[in-house]
DNA sequence: GGTTAGCACTCATCAAAGGAGAGTGCTAAC
DNA sequence: GTTAGCACTCTCCTTTGATGAGTGCTAACC
């Protein structure tokens, strides 16, 4: 069942030749490249063995043969080399975002876009998810309405209306805000029930405030859709493997499926790396697509983001890339908290 | 130069055809319509006119005719007949947005996709941008930062990090925006200059704190491309005029030029309705496309939503939806307040 | 004079056919 | 174990011819 020494350098070389062309390759080209010193003869003998095993396959009789899955997962689990990102590649990288950024959701915005410019590939991104507030607020827009803001992090906000019964005073809403903020800061989801169990009891009469707040609390803690971001949807109809139409407009439907998307994310969520190769993701009705995604962290929060492409994909250059946005998006976000003397790492 | 009434018919019936089918129509498919009552002859002697007169081409000899722009251009100006929606499609359309909408965002989206679905093309959406201020509320984050949350409306908000000079405390913040709020309230943005000036000098010594909270208030009264939506953009791949790879991936890039786009529709906001077919965008590089676009107003905010498909769009269709929509939206946004008693129109 | 039937002509589209090229599998020799 | 050689397979491309839709023109018709 193992493979020898020959086995995987030829199956590498078979699989380099094709993520590189995308045209099946035949023993010809193997034997011809640098370093091979074997006979087109003698290669194809072994191809015929890592078809046996599974490793690849032949479209026909008399085209060259192109990888399996199984294939690629042994790439990636063994065979691939990962270069960090070319050091010019690395500082054009980290000039896009020490420009005036503002929001955390411009910088998010600026590295999806980026990861698809610099891969070639569609990028998804979602924001990270946090799990303690730092302070709630409740802003007055009507008589009968507030703003109720959360924020959660240096960078991280988010906010929804909530319906105030009547005479209630903006100052008392205020009061009410700080007291809030008092007892829930640094709290965290599972903890929030027994604060608000105490909290109503002690002023009690406005159970349906208490109601309304906590429940977008627990909404707001919540990943939502809406904090996905997709770029470069348009960069998968240059890959051969979408000139067919109908599997090009399948693979974009599913990418503007926000939620499936981000449940997709979701699930590679927290760790470090991963990749998930075409029938790995047959759930999503993306078969034929690889997804490499790395996490990266804000605070106490945790996004996710990842590049989806084919399954014949250059690992090796998107891993690379990932782990550069994943140290450029670090520092950005450290930095533009603009709290210079405080930031916990290296600039 | 002008067309006699048969022409316009045998226009119309030309123009309705090849918006229905997408091939060439000749002389003997519109002789044979209903109504018609002439030979293929005949029509092809008044197909051969129209060519002449600039609304026929013919891709080769002898496939049947096309319309050019300006035939479409005439069609939506005057021969066209736009239907309202049917009453079934309309209460579908209304019980979309009864459900649990929330936050103008999900009315937003939700209106972007469900015109979409109706339409088959891809549609495009700005939030209303808005010209007065309700409420201007700082919201402390840190020790040295704060959220400046915007009140523009019952449903719009809009937040940024602003530095907070050393000293400030939390309940300095709230008196600073409740000083502000009343004299900003129902100000536009023209007269922010001179409050703030007057501002400035009863509390010197805030320079810094004041131009950040001025600046931002001016970007957030901008409409900006992050308020843009678009959905539906795999449906362009149905449509034939798509099924060339370069033109369907030049399409899908300029939909994602998020900027661009949001520029595109501004340039219609304010206006009831419009239509923008083939050449007359071709500054966007959308030069084969048309663009029907119609705005919306929620309190004193214009946004501003549009259709984009093929030129060969069925224009007619396309107007009853977006109207439609405009006035589901409407009432959605008037109930959505959670103001029951004080909506300004029937329900 | 407008309308129509008839006919020659044009051109895209489709299917069939044949050649070229790439690649394989097998066998026999090294 | 490795390699050269060769027959064989199958895709891809081009050519060819048939089909059919549609036009433009002319002459007849009302």
């Amino acid at each position: 069942m193992d493979l020898d020494e020959r086995k995987y350098k030829i199956l590498q070389a078979i699989i380099d030749d094709y993520i590189a062309t995308a045209i099946p390759v035949g023993s010809r080209t193997i034997s011809r490249k640098e370093g091979m010193g074997l006979s087109s003869a003698t290669i194809r003998n072994e191809m015929s063995d890592l078809e046996e095993l599974g490793y690849l396959a032949s479209p026909h009789t008399s085209a060259g043969r192109i990888p399996s899955y199984r294939a690629y997962r042994l790439y990636v689990d063994q065979l691939m080399r990962v270069s960090s990102l070319p050091v010019t590649e690395y500082t054009n990288l980290k000039r896009m975002f020490t420009s005036r950024m503002g929001q955390m959701e411009d910088i998010l915005l600026t590295a999806t876009q980026a990861l698809s410019e610099l891969t070639e590939y569609t990028s998804v991104m979602i924001a990270p998810s946090v799990h303690t507030i730092k302070r709630v607020q409740l802003v007055p827009i009507t008589e009968n309405t507030a703003l109720m803001v959360t924020v959660t992090g240096e960078t991280i906000h988010k906010d929804t209306v909530i319906r105030i019964p009547d005479g209630v005073s903006p100052d008392q809403l205020y009061m009410l805000s700080n007291l809030l903020t008092q007892r829930i800061a640094g709290k965290s989801l599972s903890e929030l029930p027994e604060i608000f169990a105490s909290l109503s009891e002690e002023l009690s009469g406005q159970q349906s405030l208490f109601q309304q707040m906590m429940d977008s609390l627990q909404k707001q803690l919540k990943p939502d859709a809406r904090s996905l971001h997709v770029a470069g949807a348009a960069k998968m109809l240059k890959h051969p493997e979408y000139s067919d139409m109908g599997r090009a407009r399948n693979l974009l439907s599913s990418l503007e499926e926000q939620e499936k998307m981000a449940n997709l994310l979701m699930q590679h969520s927290g760790m470090e790396f991963s990749v998930a190769i075409g029938p790995e993701l047959s759930d999503t009705g993306m078969q034929d697509c690889s997804l490499v995604t790395v996490s990266y962290k804000v605070g106490d929060g945790i996004g996710t983001m990842g590049v989806i492409g084919p399954t014949r994909m250059q690992y090796g250059r998107v891993l690379s890339v990932l782990d550069a946005m994943k140290n450029v998006m670090n520092e950005a976000l450290l930095s533009q908290k603009g709290l210079p003397g405080e930031n916990e790492e290296q600039t």
